[in-house]
DNA sequence: TGGTGTCTATTCAAAAATGAATGAGCCGGA
DNA sequence: TCCGGCTCATTCATTTTTGAATAGACACCA
């Protein structure tokens, strides 16, 4: 039996994606029929159905859904590649997938990649914004920016500082309730916060009790959400009181904070492959990255 | 421009590791011209001259090279597919890849290996011989055997205990030239050891330095080889002392072990992609080896 | 209930990819 | 020096793959 084609894995994938022949065929840029046949044809080289057909499109099988994770690697593999080819040897070009927190990537990172691309024109930068570490090795990025130090041998990982974390609302939430004396009275107020206790937020509270013990256990938490740029939207917007970041808020003419003995700090890490050191383009905008987001910590 | 075919990242790897079109169409099961068309394309679809032709083959170019981690990449996340898609779902059954150090791949893995066949007829078994933990991430291995501690997140790794290493060498050798009296006395001997200075060595060494002072710096080295396995067959044959596995010469009736008291020790991990956890089959060898491996570490 | 949207399956002609054959250049050994 | 080995490039017929069109089945909505 010969391998199969590796166009297929990328078919399968699709269909996985979109759940049905017709829809894959039209990301894929080709017909219904030949999707079906490639799956035909997948189906028969690997020995399993892979889908349950219906009239309403196509249930994968447990095989096709413990397959989809390696799909899934090729295809980000390949779109590395791609990035890759985009740029000439040696040149600063092309194409860069940075991948970082939302909230670096809308309040931080845009004026440091801009001043990138004003260095480099034919530059081009993809921002991904997720938060786990392993779509560096997935390549699904090419540079991450992460508040936890890497671990991986196959990273180059660089430290940037600390940023600080407070507590935050606005002028008009204040107006309205009152600045809170102490940690005691934020039960008197409306809280922003996580919306699922995520192993990060775990470790946090974990912090928090140990370093202020007066952070009250039961609050009233108004409004929840798991994005970290949703919740400054909602202190801004004067839903509460929440955590932010101190140097963010401070470009906020309307944000104030809040019992400044309180504060929580991020340890901030770049991390890249360690392969693309070779590479000139991931190089300058690491660089960048390390450079701008220092002199963003530093900033007074 | 449409994303290029991904078959053709497989003809671009073929042809970066067997240096012609031609036989890199050998191996492909396709002929020469087609092998041919498929590099002009992907040259095309990337805008980079990938080879530079000559009539004794192709040359790659730094924009090929630069490629070709990512190709590998690939290939052998395709081959995990494969070996995925060998097992019935909740079956163990199929292929499961292992790599290990050849030491323990060619004296230590048969028995437990050929034990957990005769458990499980239908699992067939890959033994690949290296000793990085990168080929886990990359996906050439589904199971590892190694001596360092994982450090990738990634990584579901189970510590197996302590494996002891001493000097040892054939009796043939000691009627021949007597047995050292002590640490000094090696430099009066033939001795087997490494060829190059790895960072594993270079530790090694520095822990030698450490328990035993007495360890003379110029010894003479009358056989060298980076193969821990080569390195075993030149002590049985009578080349000299060298540093084996405790436990494994135990087993060979003409080897004696020399001055018990100088002992280094390693320890011994068995490590696994976390995805594979869900997979019966990989999760069957992996405790099959680590079961397997703690009965040979704990052995009398 | 009938119309419209979705989906898959099938058929058949057109387009694309492939292979066999051949030519030409280079290298090393007799 | 010639021969056999290897290489890549080119041509043309054949095979394979693909797409357009169509049919049938189900779901949803008016």
């Amino acid at each position: 039996m010969n391998e199969p084609d590796w166009n297929l894995y990328r078919t399968l994938l699709a269909v996985l994606e979109t759940g049905s022949l017709s829809a894959a065929a039209r990301t894929l840029g080709l017909t219904q029929p030949t999707v079906g046949r490639h799956v035909d044809e997948l189906e028969q080289a690997l020995g399993h159905a892979l889908f349950t057909r219906s009239q309403q499109g196509l249930r994968p099988t447990d095989a096709a859904q413990a397959l989809r994770p390696y799909a899934e690697s090729l295809s980000t593999t390949a779109a590395a590649l791609l990035r890759e080819a985009s740029s000439a040897i040696g040149a600063v070009e092309g194409v860069v997938r940075i991948s970082a927190s939302d909230v670096i990537g809308v309040e931080v990172l845009p004026p440091i990649l801009s001043q990138l691309q004003a260095a480099y024109p034919r530059l081009s930068v993809e921002l991904s914004l997720s938060d786990t570490l392993q779509d560096l090795l997935r390549r699904e990025a090419d540079i991450a920016v992460r508040m936890t130090k890497p671990r991986q041998d196959a990273l180059v990982a660089r430290h940037i500082g600390t940023i600080e974390l407070g507590l935050h609302a606005a002028r008009s939430y204040l107006d309205r309730k009152g600045s809170p004396a102490d940690l005691k009275a934020l039960t008197e107020h409306h809280m922003v916060g996580f919306d699922h206790e995520t192993a990060f937020i775990r470790a946090s509270i974990e912090i928090i009790r140990q370093q202020a013990p007066d952070f009250p256990q039961n609050l009233h938490w108004t409004y929840r959400t798991d994005s970290n740029l949703a919740q400054l939207s909602a202190i801004r917007a004067g839903a509460g009181i929440g955590i932010c970041q101190v140097k963010l808020a401070q470009r906020q003419p309307n944000l104030v904070r809040l019992l400044p003995d309180f504060s929580l700090s991020l340890d901030t890490w770049v991390a890249m492959h360690e392969n693309l050191r070779q590479s000139p383009r991931c190089k300058a905008v690491f660089d960048a990255l390390c450079e701008g987001l220092i002199d963003y910590v530093r900033s007074a």
